[in-house]
DNA sequence: ATAAAGGCCGTACCCCACTACAGAGTCAAG
DNA sequence: CTTGACTCTGTAGTGGGGTACGGCCTTTAT
């Protein structure tokens, strides 16, 4: 059982982004004890965790929090759709990171190699992607 | 040869965004001519569609500095440098995102087969890869 | 020659994801 | 039974990434 201070320190996050995300229903308020103080678990501890881990990736709070919701049990319907259309994104999002990684080292290799601009891999690396799944 | 709204509507962003981008010298604004409008290539429009890209991807605006300048011809080892550090975030997104794309299919899958909640794929997906890579 | 469209420049404003802080309450150690 | 660390609640401020807009200037179409 933790206080929200040794949430916040496993999680390494500010206290008052746990309160944050509670106020933003990313995570559960746990029952106040009567004019006392609140306590979580490990579970909270991951599940922060999860949000600081898909942040990194690109998701946004509110992704995150229908990507939550898929585990928190929606209706097995409405949380397949959606766990669906996230797969999508991941899918894309995967793809365009492996262009930059495939970039970044032919970048790393070239530049051992040979100190004249060859093209641009980089920026290159990017075209396909964007044109067929414009924002 | 383009005006900035052309250029932005090509990039699929706005004219400011244009503008902005140039003030955070994401973009080179090219020569005015003498109380003129500039023009723009097709080159800026790859541009722009890189950061857009790098941006879903979960870059920083700094972070796509960093990575254009790698092109626009830095001294080597320090390019070098920059792309390995880079190459190697790349890298730490990309186990990330495989891990949820992992969950996310396990997810449909399961919600098919079974109505009750088994575990928590989602969570438990990026649970190792932040204890080993803590921002 | 003039009006509409677009460019230029600067400043102000907006949303998101926090972060800080004030003011009051709680709890545990000494 | 007080002190100090911590909690709770609410509200305000910050930084990143734009977006909007007012005022002036150029260009093009009529």
């Amino acid at each position: 059982m933790l206080t929200i201070s040794k949430l916040a320190r496993e999680a390494g996050v500010n206290v008052e982004t746990i309160r944050f995300y509670q106020r933003r229903g990313l995570l559960a308020e746990p029952v106040k004890p009567l004019g006392g103080i609140r306590h979580y678990e490990q579970a909270d501890v991951a599940r922060v965790l999860f949000i600081k881990a898909a942040q990194r990736i690109g998701f946004t709070l509110d992704e995150i929090a229908q990507l939550l919701n898929l585990d928190d049990g929606m209706h097995c319907a409405e949380a397949r759709e959606i766990a669906e259309h996230k797969l999508e994104m991941v899918r894309e999002k995967l793809a365009d990171l492996q262009r930059i990684e495939t970039a970044l080292s032919q970048l790393v290799g070239r530049c051992e190699a040979s100190k004249g601009k060859v093209s641009c891999p980089l920026i290159d690396a990017l075209q396909p992607s964007i044109t067929d799944s414009p924002d």
